[in-house]
RNA sequence: GCGCCACUAGCUCAGUUGGAUAGAGCAUCAGCCUUCUAAGCUGAGGGUCACAGGUUCGAGUCCUGUGUGGCGCGCCA
C-alpha cells in the first residue's frame, strides 16, 4: 500500500491543475524495481480529458508535489508518461521499526471489526470417508475461516450435514446387506445404488460384533440401528480426518432441524405470499424464471418431500437470521449449478444475497509417477483423505492443497509430497522458520542480547532492504487474499518471504555484527519470524523450531 | 445442445482493478560450506501467453468466435 502522504501530495496537486475526482488515482509497485517503488498512470487516464500530452501533465503533476528529499529519492517521469517514486533506504529502514513495534500478531487488522462472518465447509454427509476433495475443501474453509479472523471478523466454522433421506437410507441398506454377507449369507441382494467401499464392511463387521445375529430379521427397527450406527461411525471418522488436520468447526448444523422447527415451511408460507410457487404435475415449482433465471424448479416433489433446494435456501435464510454479515459457503465445482438457485431464492426472502460468498474450488487429481491415481466411488478403492494424511503428513497436505488458485483444477503430485527434502515447498518455509529460531536460540546460549530501543536507520544493504520492502507487504496479503478467497495467495507470498530471508541469512551475518547492525538485524530477523509464523498459522501448516 | 472453470517455459503453476523488458518452483547445466541449520545461496539456458479477430496510447489480462480438457445441466444432494 503506497504510504499516506505520498497519496495526499498528489491529490493535491491533481486538484491544482483543475481535476476534482480523485478516485482515478492509483499507485502499483512496477514489475521492474529499477523505475522505483511506487508508479502512477494518472497522468496517461487524464490526457484524454484535459486533451494535454500526458507527460506534460506528468510534469505539471511533479512540479506540484513536495516531499522530504531523505524520504523520496527521486521522482521522475518515464515511458508514455508514468510518474515513478523512489523511496529511499531510509524511509524502509523506518518501516522495519514500525513493523518491529506492531508486535507478534503483525499482520492483524481491524477492518472487520464488530462483524460476524460464518464460513461453510467440508459439509459432508455421515455416508461414508472423506476423500482428496473434501480434503481441498476443508483446507480452503479453514484458511479462510482463518484470514477473516485475522481481518478481526468474530467468525463462525460451520458444518451442515444432512442424516436423512434417501442416501440414508441406502447407507443402512448397504450395510445391513454387507452384515447379513458376514453371517454367511452370500446371496443376500446389495442395493444397486448402495455403498461399495471398504468401511461398509468394517461398519457392517462391527454391527456383528454388538449384536449378533440379532439383527437378522429386515425390520425397520433393524435397519434404523444400521443407519444410526452407521451414521455415528461415519461422523466419527471424519471428525478424526479432520482432527488430524487440525480442523475443527463450531457448529454442526442438521438439515434435518429445518423440518422440525417448521423454518421449511415458513420459507414455502413466504414464497407463497409473493405468489413466486406454483402447483404442476403434483409437484410444487418455484418460479425462478420470475427471478430472473431460465428455468422453474421443483422444490417439493409430488412425494411430498422438498428437494434439495428448499432446505439450501431455508438454511442460508436462517444465515441471515443468526446475524451473518458475511456468509461463505465452500464448495467443489460439482455444486455449481445449484448456487444461483439459492441465491435467486434468498433473494426473492428478501435479503441481500451479496453477503452470500460462494467459493467453489476445482477438483484435485492424485498423480503418482507421472500417471493420475484413478479414484473410484463405485468401486469404493479411492484414496481416503486420511490414508493421504498418514502418508505424508498435515502439514504437507494442507499447504499442497493450497498452494494452488482455488478455480484452477489441482494436481496433487504424492512423488513431491513425500519428498521430505529441498523440493518441497512446506520444507523449504519450515525450514526458514526453523533457521530464525536457531539464530535465537543461539544468541541466547553466546548471551548475546539485542537493544529494543536501537535504531533500524542503519540498515541499508539490499537484502537488508528487500526483506523489509516484502514484510511490508503481509498485512495487505492477507487482505487480499481474504478478500479473493484465495488462500494461495499467502502461501506464494510466504515463498517469497522465505526466499528473501534466506538470501539476506547468507550475505548478511546477523550475531558477530557490531551495534546498532547487530540489533537492526535482529528486529528484521524478528519480524521474518513473525510473519512466517502467522503466516503458516493462517494456512494451517505447523511451525517447528527445529528440523 | 446449454452453463461454469481452465489453457502461460520440458513438467506444475504465479501474473494484483489493462501498464513499461512475461515470472517462480521442479527438471537440465555451472558455481558457493573451518563462521548464526547447505532442507540454503548465486548464475545460465528454456516462451508464437491454445488459435483468430476486435476494443485503445498500451492486451497474458477486457469483448466476440473457434479448438482442447475438466465439472455440471433430475420431482438426486
Amino acid at each position: 500500500m503506497v504510504p499516506d502522504f505520498i497519496l495526499t501530495e498528489f491529490e493535491n496537486a491533481i486538484k491544482k491543475i483543475g481535476l476534482k475526482d480523485c478516485s482515478k488515482l492509483r499507485f502499483e509497485a512496477p514489475k521492474n524495481p529499477d523505475f522505483g517503488d511506487y508508479a502512477t498512470n494518472i497522468a496517461m487516464i487524464v490526457a484524454k480529458d484535459l486533451k494535454k500530452n500526458p507527460r506534460e501533465i506528468a510534469q505539471k503533476i511533479i512540479e506540484l508535489v513536495d516531499f522530504d528529499k531523505q524520504i523520496v529519492e527521486r521522482i521522475t517521469i518515464d515511458g508514455p508518461g508514468f510518474i515513478n517514486i523512489k523511496l529511499s533506504n531510509l524511509f524502509f529502514a523506518q518501516e522495519l521499526e514500525k513493523m518491529y513495534q506492531f508486535g507478534e500478531e503483525y499482520g492483524k487488522s481491524f477492518l472487520g471489526k464488530g462483524l460476524r462472518a460464518n464460513v461453510e465447509y467440508v459439509s459432508a454427509n455421515p455416508t461414508g470417508l472423506l476423500h482428496l476433495g473434501h480434503g481441498r475443501n476443508a483446507c480452503i474453509g479453514d484458511s479462510i475461516a482463518n484470514l477473516y479472523s485475522w481481518l478481526g471478523y468474530d467468525v463462525t466454522r460451520e458444518y451442515y450435514f444432512n442424516n436423512a433421506g434417501k442416501q440414508m437410507t441406502n447407507l443402512a441398506r448397504s450395510i445391513y446387506a454387507r452384515y447379513r454377507h458376514l453371517l454367511g449369507e452370500e446371496e443376500y441382494p446389495f442395493p444397486e445404488d448402495g455403498y461399495f467401499g471398504e468401511y461398509i464392511k468394517e461398519i457392517a463387521n462391527e454391527l456383528v460384533q454388538k449384536y449378533g445375529n440379532s439383527l437378522v430379521p429386515e425390520t425397520n427397527e433393524n435397519l434404523e440401528i444400521c443407519k444410526k450406527f452407521g451414521e455415528e461411525w461415519c461422523f466419527n471418522k471424519i471428525r478424526k480426518t479432520l482432527s488430524n488436520l487440525n480442523i475443527f468447526h463450531d457448529v454442526f448444523y442438521n438439515e434435518d432441524s429445518l423440518y422440525h422447527n417448521g423454518k421449511i415451511d415458513e420459507v414455502i408460507k413466504i414464497f407463497r405470499e409473493k405468489e413466486l410457487v406454483y402447483e404442476k404435475d403434483g409437484a410444487l415449482w418455484l418460479s425462478l424464471t420470475k427471478l430472473g433465471l431460465k428455468e422453474d424448479r421443483v422444490i417439493v416433489k409430488s412425494t411430498g418431500e422438498p428437494t434439495y433446494r428448499l432446505p439450501d435456501i431455508a438454511y442460508h435464510r436462517e444465515k441471515f437470521l443468526r446475524g451473518f454479515d458475511l456468509i461463505i459457503d465452500i464448495f467443489g465445482a460439482d455444486h455449481i449449478a445449484t448456487v444461483p438457485d439459492v441465491l435467486a431464492g434468498i433473494r426473492a426472502l428478501g435479503f441481500d444475497d451479496k453477503k452470500v460468498k460462494v467459493v467453489i474450488h476445482q477438483f484435485v487429481t492424485l498423480m503418482e509417477n507421472g500417471v493420475q491415481v484413478k479414484m473410484s466411488k463405485r468401486s469404493g478403492r479411492s484414496y481416503t483423505l486420511d490414508e493421504l494424511i498418514e502418508e505424508v503428513g498435515a502439514d504437507v497436505v494442507r499447504f499442497f492443497f493450497l498452494m494452488r488458485s482455488v478455480s484452477t483444477h489441482l494436481e496433487f503430485d504424492l512423488n513431491l509430497a513425500r519428498e521430505h527434502s529441498e523440493k518441497n515447498p512446506v520444507f523449504y518455509l519450515q525450514y526458514a522458520y526453523a533457521r530464525i529460531c536457531s539464530i535465537f536460540d543461539t544468541a541466547k546460549e553466546r548471551n548475546i542480547t539485542f537493544d529494543e530501543k536501537a535504531n533500524t536507520d542503519c540498515l541499508n544493504l539490499p537484502q537488508e532492504i528487500n526483506l523489509i520492502k516484502i514484510q511490508r507487504l503481509f498485512p495487505e496479503i492477507i487482505q487480499t487474499s481474504a478478500e479473493k478467497f484465495e488462500p494461495q495467495i499467502l502461501a506464494d507470498y510466504l515463498i517469497d518471504l522465505a526466499t528473501a530471508f534466506h538470501s539476506f541469512y547468507h550475505d548478511c551475518r546477523i550475531i558477530g555484527s557490531d551495534e546498532p547492525i547487530l540489533s537492526a538485524r535482529f528486529k528484521l530477523t524478528k519480524v521474518a519470524q513473525r510473519i512466517l509464523k502467522n503466516g503458516l498459522t493462517i494456512l494451517g501448516v505447523n511451525t517447528p523450531e527445529r528440523m
